[in-house]
RNA sequence: CGCGGGGUAGAGCAGCUCGGUAGCUCGUUGGGCUCAUAACCCAAAGGUCGCAGGUUCAAAUCCUGCCCCCGCAA
């Protein structure tokens, strides 16, 4: 079949990727605009794009595609829209030119929106899944083709999960699509009344509270890994966390109390405490606890006061 | 020209202001202690101090240019 792919970011990659290698046609590839970013505010393009160069496929960049894309995809004659993580919102004359169909990361109705692999980890669920679904103009809302789950490990973090949902994800759109043209696919309706929503991570969300239980704390640290990342605040600056685990404490510490020992970094929390393991202090690089603690130390204070 | 930090042994850092023997913690290797050990003690190996040029009797340190890495902001 014809395929136009929506996407933008490393999951999306992975979801092309494996249309790439199957004997579906990708006719062309549709991805957010370049952006400055970085150091130095250099124009950097989305991974997809790059992707899709390297295939020779024609990329499109809407600045709106709602507004500026209609035509455009009308002329390209698809049968289908794939669309995963691709980062806007598609209209109704859009999701009419051809079948648009989405790869979405949880297992719906559960967790619509915009951070749903994220909100899995952050909830400290055990499993979570890939939908494929044919679009509805509400978004996430769409009849099911293909439901996968997928367990959530103990040492999942965004970054592991969102690689692992990838290749997932890539194999059961490649599978809804056989189902397509083969004229084998069925469409279940969702029950509407079991939905629920997530909201993108924010920077502001990404302060460790450590009034909180200390488990809470790890399922937040792992899903904003890697992005947009939890810290703490010591002496004024901040400290990102990569990895931490749970320890038991010393209850008569209070929260906040932060101690190296042992050549490990710990922070006492409303119910035990947290074990630093890694670490990236600012303006400088990712460090295992072990490592950063051979050339530097924290004083022995509490950082809530 | 967005703002800032940094490059010194395998790792993380100090030394640079005020030029003059390359240092700390850890790792590695060997030895010792121990019922035993990732613990402890002793010893050793390991460095063109990012690159190039300049100043100087002498440069990790001062000056100039370049390369690379990182954080913030987007």
């Amino acid at each position: 079949m014809r395929v136009v792919f929506f996407g933008t970011g490393e999951f999306s990659c992975q979801c092309l990727e494996a249309l790439l290698s199957s004997h579906h046609k990708v006719v062309a590839v549709v991805c957010q605009p370049d952006k400055e970013a970085g150091r130095g505010k250099k124009l950097l393009s989305p991974p997809v794009k790059l992707l899709a160069r390297e295939h020779g496929i024609e990329v499109f960049q809407f600045e709106k595609v709602r507004r500026d894309g209609v035509e455009d995809l009308k002329a390209l004659n698809a049968d289908v829209f794939a669309v995963a993580a691709y980062g806007q919102i598609l209209s109704q004359e859009i999701l009419d030119i051809a079948l648009p169909i989405n790869v979405h990361g949880s297992l719906l109705p559960k967790y619509r929106g915009a951070s749903p692999i994220q909100t899995a980890i952050l909830n400290g669920d055990k499993e979570t899944g890939i939908t494929i679904m044919k679009m509805a103009y509400e978004v996430d809302s769409g009849d099911i083709i293909l439901q996968e789950k997928i367990a959530i490990e103990e040492n999942d973090t965004s970054q592991s999960l969102f690689r692992k949902m990838g290749a997932l994800g890539g194999g059961l759109l490649v599978k809804a699509l056989d189902l397509i043209e083969e004229k084998k696919a069925t469409f279940t309706p969702q029950d509407h009344t079991k939905a629920t929503f997530t909201k993108m991570l924010k920077k502001e969300d990404a302060l460790l509270d450590f009034n909180k239980k200390a488990s809470t704390l790890v399922n937040q640290i792992r899903a904003f890994n890697p992005n947009p990342v939890c810290y703490f605040l010591y002496k004024g600056e901040k400290y990102k966390v990569y990895f931490a685990k749970v320890v038991e404490a010393d209850e008569s510490l209070r929260p906040g109390d932060i101690f190296d020992t042992d050549r490990r970094l710990l922070i006492k929390c409303g119910e035990g405490a947290l074990e630093i393991e890694e670490l990236q202090a600012p303006s400088s690089k990712r460090l295992m606890i072990r490592d950063y603690l051979n050339g530097r130390t924290f004083e022995h204070i509490n950082i809530l006061q």
